[in-house]
DNA sequence: AACATACCATCCGAAACATACTGTTGTCAA
DNA sequence: TTGACAACAGTATGTTTCGGATGGTATGTT
């Protein structure tokens, strides 16, 4: 409750999660929570929903209280300064453009066969887009706003890779004959 | 020249590099081709291109020269058996999906405010796109298909990127009358 | 009660990361 | 011709992230 720290996208992704719900929440919550929504455009190790929750307690941005029995689990809720570090942060101009990590296409650019790399791209992909939708389908998009719209643009980057990886290997077809 | 170690995409990267130019480049090189390529879909820092070289040389993957005046510069170029593991590599199969990481979707999803966000978010992507079009104008794609097809997908998901930001900042206008 | 299994939390060594710093070479004006 | 400066090339540093290993706690089964 006292050092300074730099508060980074992890940072973050634990002051939004505590805001969205009301009351406490222990690193096992959070990490429930990250890997069924955050974590399709944000990847991060469970692990780190336990280092980051302590250094944002000492800090002051969170609370923090162990249980005194059984599993004596953290239970963490936002403070007043960490509301406002997220309200500000959602409010800082953002230009930053994504950061895409593509193993897929790294094969492709070093000359990977398309064909090959279609089936398996195709496969996971449109697993992924069809659990996407299946959320999107659930939830209306009543109520906050933000979930909903950022699936929206996880389904459009998935519906535009199965598209790709479908001309590819067309493509791959036509030139074999 | 004996310990065995693990390839990594980053490893792949250099390997990958180094095999699409006769002869030997240095660590200088590769940064300089790996950011006007390879680095738009896999980002890496430039003192990797210092480490990974020396480590895959150890490994036998790569020949290590080093110049005897002047800068003194290392040299490295592909062994036999580096050409060999990127072959395998390039022909395993890979369903694994992409790693996306979008500050700006982090922050929708949490509530910022969709027109602010779309503005910022435009202005960098459209740019992104143009210089991709360049490219892409510049390369009719002939020779090595793997960059074309490769930029080809990231044309692709920064024109979708494009759409959806446009979309937000119209519905924010609207939401807001 | 004794044991097996699943759940929950934390730790830690290795890798990746950003960036600051050091030395080298080329150049251009005084 | 030289010395000041910019660009080039590489190294060193401290920090953050990664993800598997580990160990404790609760729950179910016999």
């Amino acid at each position: 409750m006292s050092d300074e720290i730099q508060l980074t996208p992890t940072s973050y992704i634990v002051l939004g999660l505590l805001s969205m719900f009301v009351g406490e929440a222990t690193p096992y919550d959070l990490k429930g929570m990250a890997s069924a929504s955050v974590g399709q455009f944000w990847t991060l190790p469970h692990s780190q929903l336990y280092a980051e929750p302590a250094r944002l307690a000492g800090a002051g941005y969170l609370t923090e209280n162990q249980e005194q029995s059984g599993r004596r689990r953290k239970l963490y809720s936002l403070t007043e300064l960490g509301r406002e570090a997220l309200q500000s942060w959602l409010g800082v101009f953002t230009p930053e453009p994504y950061v895409l990590r593509d193993p897929a296409l790294l094969k492709l650019f070093f000359g990977a066969n398309a064909n090959d790399l279609a089936e398996g791209q195709l496969a996971t992909h449109r697993q992924k887009l069809a659990e996407y939708e299946g959320y999107a389908a659930h939830d209306p998009g009543t109520g906050r706003r933000g979930p909903w719209q950022a699936l929206q643009l996880g389904i459009r980057h998935e519906r535009e890779t199965i598209d790709f990886w479908e001309e590819q290997a067309q493509q791959a077809q036509l030139d074999s004959k």
